[in-house]
DNA sequence: ATCCAGCATGCGCCCAGGTTATGGCAGCGA
DNA sequence: TCGCTGCCATAACCTGGGCGCATGCTGGAT
């Protein structure tokens, strides 16, 4: 097996004309370029220089290794300049799966600026895998996954009861990655015309007798149990919808009220209102899980880094701030499209 | 810089799809594969391989190293491949140069064996260096020359003073080989109708009156000393005349006799007998000049064997047997076209 | 719950390859 | 003629990287 640096060697000493210029030009002795030319003709069983006086010229059969080699180390170096690209984020793809309040702003101006920054990564937004974003990232079918705290739990109805303790072992996770990017407060829903619908924050006493809309995604309601307390007692449950245009319909409709993820709110429809609630439910942490670092693609790292900017500025820019789109006409500048 | 073993074993563990099963084809173990990759992985930047249960599976980026490494090592097979051309005799050049009487019947006999055993290789009979054959070879311009002892002086006058020294020193040949091939007799060249023309030897003695005739060549009349020591006196020169074609005339027409190569007996025209001469003058070495055995290329060294192998039979198989064509009609088959 | 296939890692050894020092050879100039 | 100067080859020594061995760990199957 030929080795890439005795080529290398040998179009030095070819281009050079002279052992010594080469193992100048190659920043080693002389004798070591000697032996490494001289291993080379053993190797190949033909004299590839002849030595001549002042310097060496190829023979016939060098010339032509020498051409070779040039041909060969020019492959190798188009090689590592491919890796590069990978690496220098010129070139690759990157597999992005999320949630459907994370969708609906935080993805899509993550995907804006990601591609125009890296114009060579073909991005994707794939659906959530049937079996979670878990096993896709583990899998290889995501590159990379948001997800929330409530998604965290082995089993997701656990989700319900016990939204502090992480159900996952360190063994779930090894060799993946989990960042939180986000901790984001839960807002109310109401309709426009809803007494609450200056408040801020909503206090959540105030709805205890609000008739409440459950969705079956564990990132919709969220945590029942501290919700209840909040509320003085369990919420009146009285419909279950999964569609988020749904849900949203039925407040407009002021059938009830229900909690959404402060990410959704660029997508809240007209006449529905969100409010900050006061500081008594749990927040929801934002993951964005992805392969450990030694695994980690560099599109990967990017994005992660990306999504921190963009979480960081979403977190500091209007945390508390009211959103909505009928209360104050002014609060239309979202930044996702 | 990468070197081509880590690509093998990126390229083999891809093609085995898991780090244990390349190792067992490269016949190494599976740490050193793992690291292997690792360090590709490191010093790409770009992570290669998906670790996988049971085995592992290219990323994107990885399976674009795998085709270009592929490609590299290919490459450098065909590399060696070229090289091996060249060393099993498949392929090259070999500039071939000679002396008058070689080119009568030694160097075409060698071309044609050389040229059917050997029809990848391109043949040339390059003229005579206008330096001598020993900067010729030396500088590259004729990968073998064959020449005779009175060629090897440094000046070609001193070779009809003291036919036995070799002027040349170790230091002259340095880097050169010098290899013996054939010891051959002077023979006489007599005219048809001469007295002697059925002696076997020729008695010098009896040509003492002759009128001889002499070349400009040293490859010629040969030793003057020891012809005239044969002769019993210096010996009459009636002619100079450098063309072989118009010695012979002169011969033939029996204007004079002279002194010529057993090598050239191929040669001698219709009128013209070659007569063996007692052992009174001195053999003419003839010898093959090529690079040494480091720097030799494997088309001289086949050449070089083939020389040996004909020179053998030339001297075994007829050394002092009469030739000629006119006195032994029987006496026609030579090897030489 | 256990087993097994497979990858990662720590440790010790060894040799490929480099450096230093030295010698030889060819050409040049005094 | 002799020394000088580049240049290559060789010997001896040395260092670093790569390999093998042993071990630990993970993930899926039985």
């Amino acid at each position: 097996m030929l080795d890439a640096w005795s080529l290398r060697v040998l179009v030095e000493v070819a281009d050079h004309g002279s052992f010594s210029a080469a193992a100048q030009a190659l920043s080693m002795t002389q004798p070591a370029v000697s032996r490494q030319v001289a291993g080379l003709e053993r190797r190949l069983g033909v004299p590839l220089f002849r030595r001549v006086h002042r310097g060496t010229r190829p023979t016939g059969p060098g010339g032509v290794a020498v051409e070779l080699a040039r041909d060969v180390l020019a492959r190798m170096a188009a090689l590592e300049a491919r890796m590069g690209a990978f690496g220098g984020l010129a070139a690759g793809e990157l597999r992005l799966s999320a949630f459907p309040s994370a969708n609906a702003a935080l993805v899509p101006a993550a995907i804006r600026r990601f591609g125009r920054d890296h114009p060579g990564i073909a991005l994707s937004l794939v659906q959530s895998d049937p079996d979670g974003p878990l096993p896709a990232v583990r899998g290889g079918r995501v590159d990379l996954a948001l997800l929330t705290s409530w998604q965290l739990y082995a089993h997701p109805a656990a989700a319900r009861t016990d939204p502090d303790a992480v159900a996952l072992t360190d063994r779930d996770l090894a060799g993946l990655d989990l960042l939180p990017l986000l901790d984001e407060r839960l807002s109310v829903a109401l309709p426009a015309g809803h007494p609450l619908a200056g408040a801020d924050p909503v206090p959540l006493a105030g709805l205890r007798d609000e008739m409440w809309i459950e969705g079956g995604h564990p990132d919709c309601l969220g945590p029942i149990p501290q919700l209840a307390a909040a509320l003085g007692g369990p919420p009146r449950i009285g419909f279950f919808c999964e569609d988020w245009n749904g849900k949203q319909a039925l407040v407009a409709a002021g059938a009830g009220v229900t909690l959404v993820p402060t990410l959704a709110r660029a997508a809240v429809r007209d006449g529905v209102v969100l409010r900050p609630t006061a500081p008594e439910l749990p927040t929801r942490r934002l993951y964005a899980l992805s392969a450990a670092p030694p695994q980690r693609l560099p599109a990967v790292t990017a994005m992660l880094g990306l999504l921190t900017e963009l979480a960081g500025a979403l977190a500091a820019g209007a945390p508390e701030a009211p959103v909505g789109r009928k209360p104050l006409p002014s609060g239309t500048s979202e930044t996702g499209s």
